[in-house]
DNA sequence: TTGAAAGCGCTAACAT
DNA sequence: ATGTTAGCGCTTTCAA
């Protein structure tokens, strides 16, 4: 024989005594937690007085027994506590992630996931149906974790487009080409013709496609000196890059890095070397991050629309939810560039 | 009867199907899987062969079913998604958090919830059995969040002395007022005698300590010029800070501010006004964070030990899930003047 | 030390 | 439209 109203620990009011208040039975009253149709105005309305009155919120853990789904969803990102921390990126998107998710029943689970230990610790979650989905932001391009994920079943959707693309996961990225070329080209047209630039790097297509931006805005103009630098996103890489660019040709008037962090450790190096911002040599650098508004001088950035990154991305898995075998195509928003004093 | 081994959709070997491939019950496998002592050797390696074989990994969603717990814990981040990623304080927290998980079966949580809405979201998923204790940080003190979460009978844990502190809930804290102190003890061991500090909002106690650690190290010092102008922790608010204090002592040689993008801020009042950095003006920020290794001059400021922080913050939490009636102390720990290149 | 069995609270299939 | 019921996979008495 089932419950019988035996009053438990936890004290938490269980459907079988809402049922039990509303006069009606346990499967009617369920049809009205989980919004069926097919319920009478009367039940509906005795079954939702009944919640209200014991306070009744339906236990997660029972449900997923059964239905076999966690309702939960996860935020992988792929990269050490500093970078994400330090980023408002993350932030935006996560902001963007949330709004949209807050339309629906699922819960977002956010996890840092660098090291191949916690991947496997992710992989685990899926397996464990502890998630429904995935969304991974900012790994690097030939990280297998997706794969193994899509392997595992489990819906999956990523910021930034992944290096090694085999074209199976969906994902959403700025548009970074675009944005490296309009920053290039608004120096061009700023009358600079010694314009050089500091690269991400190699294993990341953000640094990849922000280079051939700057290549393609410069192809074809003559009388354009171009000097390529390597970086690694990082400030420290940004400042010797600035030095090196700055011994090939001292006389550069411009310089477009990949990325804030870049384009700072670039102006102290300018500043340094006794350049003037942007008086001798116009600096932008891509994100538009905080940091860009705490640079002297304020440095002119190229800036990703994070929050709707964020939306689409958790459109992309909740389409996939919805219908697990759904072929969805890359989702690539504008950039913008955001003038300050730096160039 | 119960199940008969039917094959399921999800395909997750379960329980039964270990004990039937180690031939013993039910009741033993779950034993070797929780860790039970009662356990033949020949029973445990059997059940344990069973489960590498198949795969097995415990049904979260039933095992909470039957404890009644979630085997989770939250990290609430009381604060918008800006300003939780703008600082790596908070990346650093996690990581420790992180560590002082991992040896448990705990699973980490977090949340940003800055609006009332959101805190009720985080009393639910308490009241859900989401989750078995909630950590809370950067909360503005007088949040009533975690009397909440108490009075609904969750263990809480919080980073940051709360302002109004009924002793109630235990926190973990750096040692602000020491931080400070130093500080501007420094300051003034440098020959600086016209002290300025720019402090932090009213409502938070981290910006209230630090500006009672500024004047304990000035307290009784003859032939100290003491100047305090209002911050809210932002870079804006550091900038005309600044401004005022210059406006009111042009000739003012060094200024305490109560977190680094203030700092920054002042860096750009200061060198509008045209003074040096720190030959004219010696600066000091509070946090350590990567915005002081970006700045022009280098910031010398107080660093917190976040990563001990998030330690002691997971630890505090997990005492009183093992048990429901432990008092806990406040944990106060050290912070370290780290000397850069503005003072 | 082990097995048997009673539920944990819920959804969904089936019957009415 | 509603009630009945069979489990979801697990832990934990209770007996043996």
């Amino acid at each position: 024989m089932a419950g019988k109203g035996r009053s438990r620990a936890s004290g938490r009011p269980t459907l079988e005594q809402v049922a039990v208040e509303a006069n009606v039975s346990r499967g009617t009253a369920s049809r009205v937690v989980n919004g069926s149709l097919e319920v009478s105005p009367y039940a509906l309305k005795a079954v939702r007085d009944a919640i209200r009155k014991l306070g009744y919120v339906p236990n997660q853990a029972a449900r997923s027994l059964v239905t076999q789904r966690s309702d939960t969803v996860l935020l992988v990102v792929s990269e050490s506590e500093d970078r994400v921390f330090g980023e408002p990126f993350f932030a935006s998107i996560v902001r963007g992630l949330s709004q949209e998710l807050s339309s629906t029943p699922l819960q977002l689970n956010l996890m840092m996931a660098s090291t191949a230990r916690q991947h496997d610790r992710v992989e685990q979650l899926v397996r464990n149906g502890h998630v429904d989905g995935v969304m991974l932001i900012s790994l690097h391009g030939d990280d297998p974790l997706p794969q193994n994920l899509l392997a595992a079943g489990a819906p999956v959707a990523l910021i930034g487009r992944p290096v090694a693309d085999g074209g199976a996961v969906p994902y959403v990225d700025a548009d970074n080409e675009s944005g490296a070329r309009a920053a290039t080209e608004y120096l061009y047209q700023q009358g600079r013709r010694r314009i050089a630039t500091i690269t991400g790097p190699r294993d990341m297509a953000a640094g990849l496609d922000r280079l051939s931006g700057y290549r393609a805005a410069l192809r074809g103009k003559r009388g354009v000196t171009r000097l390529v630098a390597r970086g690694d996103f990082g400030q420290a890489s940004g400042e010797s890059a600035m030095r090196e660019l700055l011994a090939k040709d001292p006389k550069l008037d411009a310089v477009f890095a990949a990325s804030d962090p870049m384009a700072a450790g670039a102006l102290r190096a300018l500043w340094a070397a006794g350049r003037r911002v942007p008086d001798d040599v116009a600096v932008i650098g891509f994100d538009d991050s905080e940091l860009a508004r705490n640079t002297n001088p304020l440095l002119t950035s190229v800036s990703q629309p994070t929050q709707r990154m964020g939306r689409k991305l958790a459109e992309l898995l909740i389409t996939q939810l919805r219908d697990p075998d759904a072929k969805l195509a890359p989702v690539i928003l504008p950039t913008e560039l955001v003038r300050r004093e730096s160039a």
